[in-house]
RNA sequence: UGGGAUGUAGUGUAAUGGUAACACUGCAGAUUCUGGUUCUGCCUUUGGGGGUUCGAAUCCCUCCAUCCCAGCCA
């Protein structure tokens, strides 16, 4: 098979790369790129379009992107997240081979440089507060004023910073602060920190140090050393920029990266800032981060979403400098062409009817081969097990049926997919009315849902016999938010959320082939939708099946037409 | 109201001075052993105003709208 070189045209960061490429600006002619999540929390949608971004411009020109941990707030980070970040870019497909780097890894290189800029007169080390720093620093339209320590002496200023480092004042006491320009227009250029003074025990260094640098000190300064040469952040960094450079240009950087700016991937109904995450993991209005209704990447892969679909998701969306919202229709859509292609095939009864076939034999079982995928020509099939007693939907039985409903109702002939067609005959009724069980009769020519005399049949209904169904937990996840922009009509997200995001189905009846399904099967229950094994909850004796997204339903708008 | 960015169908993304397009959504129909899939068709677009030009989404001016920035977070 061919693999066939989608002809897309090119983002505005792979024409500035080409344009690098061809006008020498790129040294020796390697590309290098970075992923530099904070490990604070975990990976989610958003990530994978920087994921994609950076991995695939290094893979597209022959380069490499390093995995860089971005760990300079010991305060908010932890191994957990290093670990479910390293898991996730992994699940994605892509490998950062040896180039796996810490920010930590360029304390001491970090701590030298700006001991030179001390040395300099570049930085200083302050004693405002943060309340006073923050008056000194002006305001958006006013300029700021330089702290009183700003002329302090070069020799204090090392004696002082050393102290630090050596923990003899309490945290907030003293910063150290670049000297750049108090009354420029760009807040970041106003005597950025550089240094601040933290006692926590860091993920990887634990307590050798308590100053930690800034992200403005530490990433552009990271990104020299390892020769990055195109430094790609979103569009909130865009005022950076100048900082960025500032700190590429200290003397004895030799290496000269340059930041060039995305727009960051929205969804509506969806919610992508990882502080709002933390907060639904902290209070449990989820599962966990990896609730499969959840964003994050370990979500979307318990909830049974590809990662092909996730990378064609974002590759379709593109990259832009526009900040809008991508529908979830979208992603949805890149979800089901994927699943289609790959699902296996089964019948499951959510909402059980009984149906009995009064013209079949008591006791017999007949076995159907049922194909696995019809869309895949190399697809196996399986056996299907077909009895007098079998359940089909609730919702494909209507007693009085409405215009335009071809399913079952009394007189009419539906197929059973993979068996036989049946003719509903009448139902019975318990005391209050409620349809206990219809019945019907089979035609014994139409074995393998097709006739002799070729006739058609409008509607086809999936069922499993009653006597051999495996029984099983099913639950129906739905979108987490119910307003488009979570939070906009109230100020509150959490007022938007959508209670019917999960409705548990404690007892699904499930044709048995369903037992084979391992955790990471892609599989379609027959005009249900698209659903996994849940990787945490299921057992052998008590599978647990999570609805991956629904099939599109036409009939469902039909139905919404008819006011039904 | 300082600075930085961004405005192209409902949504996202192309077209860089030469016929405004692709995908998703929506709508209509055909096909179908999934009311799924597949196929066909339709709908709708350059924020406003001015200018340059034979010709402007593209260049210039101006207005408007939206987003980001005042952490010792990243």
């Amino acid at each position: 098979m061919e693999t066939e070189k989608e002809e897309r045209p090119l983002n505005f960061l792979e024409k500035i790369i080409e344009d690098d490429l061809k006008n020498g600006r790129v040294p020796n002619n390697e590309i290098v790129t970075r992923f530099p999540p904070e490990p604070n929390g975990y990976l989610h949608i958003g990530h994978i379009k920087s994921i994609c971004i950076n991995f695939g411009l290094a893979e597209k020109y022959g380069g490499r992107c390093h995995l860089r941990l971005d760990d300079t707030n010991p305060a908010k980070e932890e191994t957990e997240y290093i670990d479910s970040i390293k898991e996730d870019i992994k699940w994605l497909g892509f490998d950062w081979g040896k180039y796996e780097y810490y920010a930590s890894d360029y304390y001491d290189k970090l701590y030298e440089i700006a001991v030179r800029l001390i040395k300099e007169g570049q930085a200083y080390v302050d004693s405002l507060s943060a309340e006073e720093m923050k008056e000194y620093r002006g305001t958006l339209t006013e300029p700021g004023k330089n702290s009183p320590d700003r002329d302090r002496p070069i020799e204090e200023n090392l004696r002082l910073f050393e102290e630090m480092k050596e923990g003899k004042y309490p945290e907030g006491s003293y910063t150290l602060r670049a000297k750049i320009d108090m009354a420029s227009p760009n807040i970041n250029l106003r005597d950025p920190a550089l240094y601040r003074i933290k006692y926590a025990t860091h993920p990887r260094t634990g307590d050798k140090w308590c100053i930690y640098p800034m992200y403005d000190f530490t990433h552009p300064i990271s990104d020299a050393i390892e020769g990055i040469t195109h430094s790609i952040c979103t569009l909130e960094f865009e005022d950076h920029r100048p900082a960025y450079d500032w700190a590429t240009s200290i003397d004895g950087i030799e290496h000269t990266p340059h930041q060039y700016e995305f727009a960051r991937l929205n969804i509506n109904y969806m919610l992508m800032s990882k502080r709002k995450l933390l907060y639904l993991v902290r209070n449990n209005f989820v599962s966990g981060w990896d609730d499969p209704r959840m964003p994050t990447i370990s979500g979307v892969r318990r909830r049974g979403y590809s990662p092909e679909s996730m990378k064609d998701f974002v590759n379709r969306v593109g990259v832009a400098k526009v900040e809008g919202v991508v529908d979830y229709a979208l992603m949805e859509f890149c979800v089901r062409e994927d699943l289609n292609k790959r699902a296996k095939r089964l019948m499951a009864v959510l909402d059980p009817l009984l149906v009995v076939i009064d013209n079949y034999e008591d006791g017999k079982t007949e076995y159907f081969d049922a194909e696995d995928n019809p869309e895949d020509e190399n697809s196996k099939s399986h056996k299907v097990a077909f009895s007098k007693h079998i359940y089909i939907e609730k919702e494909d039985f209507m007693e009085n049926p409405v215009k335009g409903y071809h399913r079952l109702y009394i007189g009419n002939e539906i197929r059973l997919k993979h068996a036989y067609y049946i003719t509903a005959t009448s139902v019975e009724k318990d005391g209050e009315g409620n349809i206990i069980c219809v019945h019907a009769t089979y035609d014994p020519e139409s074995r393998g849902g097709t006739t002799k005399d070729g006739r058609k049949v409008k509607g086809t209904s999936h069922w499993v016999s009653k006597d051999h169904a495996l029984e099983a937990e099913v639950r129906q996840y739905d979108k987490l938010f119910k307003a488009e922009v979570p939070g906009l009509s109230t100020g509150n997200y959490l007022d938007d959320l959508n209670p019917d995001s999960l409705v548990v189905i404690e007892k699904a009846y499930i044709e048995e082939e369903a037992r084979n399904a391992k955790a990471g099967d892609y599989l379609q229950f027959i005009r249900n939708g698209y659903y996994c094994v849940d990787s945490k909850d299921s057992r052998p004796e008590h599978m647990v099946f999570n609805r991956t997204c629904t099939l599109k339903d036409s009939w469902a708008k039909q139905k919404a037409k008819l006011g039904l």
